[in-house]
DNA sequence: TCAAAAGTGTTTCCCTTACACCCATGA
DNA sequence: TCATGGGTGTAAGGGAAACACTTTTGA
C-alpha cells in the first residue's frame, strides 16, 4: 500500500481503478551485506506498508506494477515478477487505513471504496541499491531502505508478504540467475558470494562457488582491478547481457 | 469461465462476489498415455472454456478455487496450487459472453458486471483421472477431458493460461514431486516413467529412472504384482504420505 | 616479513549416464 | 523357446566438496 491515496481519497467509489484489486511490492536491495526491503512510513500513525498501488482501468496488471516500482525507486528495466496473490478474507482491516486518513483530518465515509476488502498481488522486484532513489508517496512522509532483520511490524499481513518474497527469491536465484540485479554494473566474485550468502541465510565454499558462477559463462573480467586493501586486488567482473 | 452464471444472470451488479476477478482452473488429468485437462462447453456457442468461477465476500480466493475444483470433479484434499495472475487489460472481451447468454435468451445490460473487465487468478490442479467425475455447471452442458495435444480453440486467453500451466508443471515436477497426484494410489514404474514422460516431452533412461526415484525414499513396493502382459509382471508401487 | 583475500590446481566423492545382464511371463 | 518388459549390477563421466598451494597487497 502507498500511492494509493493520491486523489482517491475524494474519489469515495474508486472510479478508474479496478475494483478490490491491489499490488503490494517487495522491492529488494543489497547493502553492507545485508538484505533491505523498500518500506513507507505513516506520519503520526507508526504504520509501516510496503509500497503498493491500484490497477487503472487503462493499463496491465504488470504494467501497474512496474508503475509502482518508478514511482517509489525512479527505476525502468528492472526485475520485477508476480510470486503470490494474497486472497484471504482475513486480511480485510479497516483500521490502519483509517488511521492514515485520520492523520490527515480526513475521515472516510463507511462505503468508501478503500475501506472495502482487497485482494492483493504480489510482486517481488530486485534494484540496484545505488541507483535506487526512494521516494515516498503523497501521503507516506518517507521511503526508506529496512533490513531484513530488523523489520518493523508491518501493516495488515505485509510481514507475510515479504517472507513469501523472501522464499520465492531463494528458490528462484540459482534457477533463474537473478542475484545479479541486486549487485552495481561491476562487482568482485566476493560481492557475489556474499550476496548469495545472505540471500540463501548459509556459507558458500569459496572455491566451488567461483568456478560455479563462471562455469555459467555469464561473467566478463574487465580487466580492471579494485585496490585498497592489504591483500590481493580482485577482479571486477560484469554480467554479459544477451549477446 | 464457468458456475460463473449460476444465479448470476439475475444478479447483474455481482452483489455476494468479489468484482472484477475470476478464477480459472486448469485441471489435468492423466489416461492413456496423455495429458488432458477438464474444458467446459457450451451449447449452440461452439465455445469452449476452463471451469473457473468467483470469490464469494465470504471466502477467501484459495478456498473458491477449492470449491470451483470440487464441484467440476468431486474431488478435495486435491494438489492445487496458483501459479499466475492473467490482468492484461487486452483479455477483456465481452463477446462470448454475450454469445453464451444469447443461446439462453438474456440480453445482459451493458453495464451488467460480467461485462465488466476481469484479472483472472490461474490455478492448476492434478487429479486421478479415474476418480475425477467431471460435472458441468448450470449453463455449460458438459464438461469433459480434451487432450493437451488436440485443444480446441477456447474461450478469451485460456490456451494461454494452460499453456503457462504446463510449464509451470514442467518445471514443479521434480522440485515438489506432484507428479504423484496423476496417478491410481498403486502404480508401476513404468506408469509413472510414462507419465514423467509425457509431463517432460522427452524420453527417460529406464534405468536412471528407476534409481532417482526409488532413492527419494517416497515409494514403498505394495508386494502384489500385476498380471496380464507377455512379460515379467511389475511391482506396484504407493506414495507414501508423510510419516 | 606477515597476514589476509583472491585465484587456481588436485583429489575425492557422489550422482547420473550408459550399457549390460538376468528374471518372469505368455504367446 | 522366444520376444518383451521389468529389475538390478557395473563401469564411465561430470560436477560439487574438501583441501592445498600460489599470488598480490598493505601494514
Amino acid at each position: 500500500m502507498s500511492n494509493k491515496f493520491r486523489n482517491q481519497e475524494a474519489n469515495a467509489h474508486g472510479h478508474g481503478y479496478l475494483p478490490g484489486l491491489a499490488i503490494d511490492a517487495v522491492i529488494f536491495g543489497f547493502h553492507d551485506n545485508q538484505l533491505k526491503v523498500l518500506l513507507l512510513t505513516y506520519k503520526n500513525t507508526g504504520l509501516f506498508a510496503l509500497p503498493g498501488g491500484f490497477v487503472h482501468d487503462t493499463e496491465d496488471v504488470n504494467e501497474a506494477a512496474r508503475r509502482v516500482l518508478f514511482d517509489r525507486t525512479g527505476l525502468t528495466n528492472i526485475f520485477l515478477d508476480q510470486f503470490y496473490v494474497f486472497g484471504d478474507k482475513s486480511r480485510h482491516d479497516t483500521a490502519p487505513l483509517k488511521a492514515i486518513m485520520a492523520v490527515r483530518g480526513v475521515t472516510p465515509p463507511d462505503d468508501h471504496w478503500l475501506l472495502k476488502r482487497f485482494v492483493s498481488v504480489g510482486y517481488y522486484a530486485l534494484v540496484d541499491f545505488t541507483k535506487a532513489i526512494p521516494t515516498p508517496d503523497s501521503i507516506s512522509d518517507s521511503c526508506d531502505w529496512f533490513g531484513l532483520d530488523n523489520l518493523p511490524e508491518l501493516m495488515q499481513d505485509h510481514n507475510l508478504i515479504i517472507k513469501k518474497a523472501l522464499e520465492t527469491l531463494q528458490a528462484n536465484l540459482d534457477q533463474k540467475l537473478i542475484g545479479f540485479n541486486l549487485l552495481t554494473d561491476d562487482f568482485t566474485m566476493g560481492d557475489l558470494q556474499s550476496l548469495y550468502e545472505t540471500i540463501l541465510n548459509k556459507k558458500l565454499i569459496r572455491a566451488a562457488f567461483q568456478r560455479k558462477i563462471l562455469g555459467l559463462g555469464i561473467l566478463e573480467r574487465t580487466a580492471k582491478k579494485w585496490t585498497g586493501g592489504a591483500h590481493k586486488a580482485p577482479y571486477l567482473y560484469r554480467f554479459i547481457s544477451e549477446k
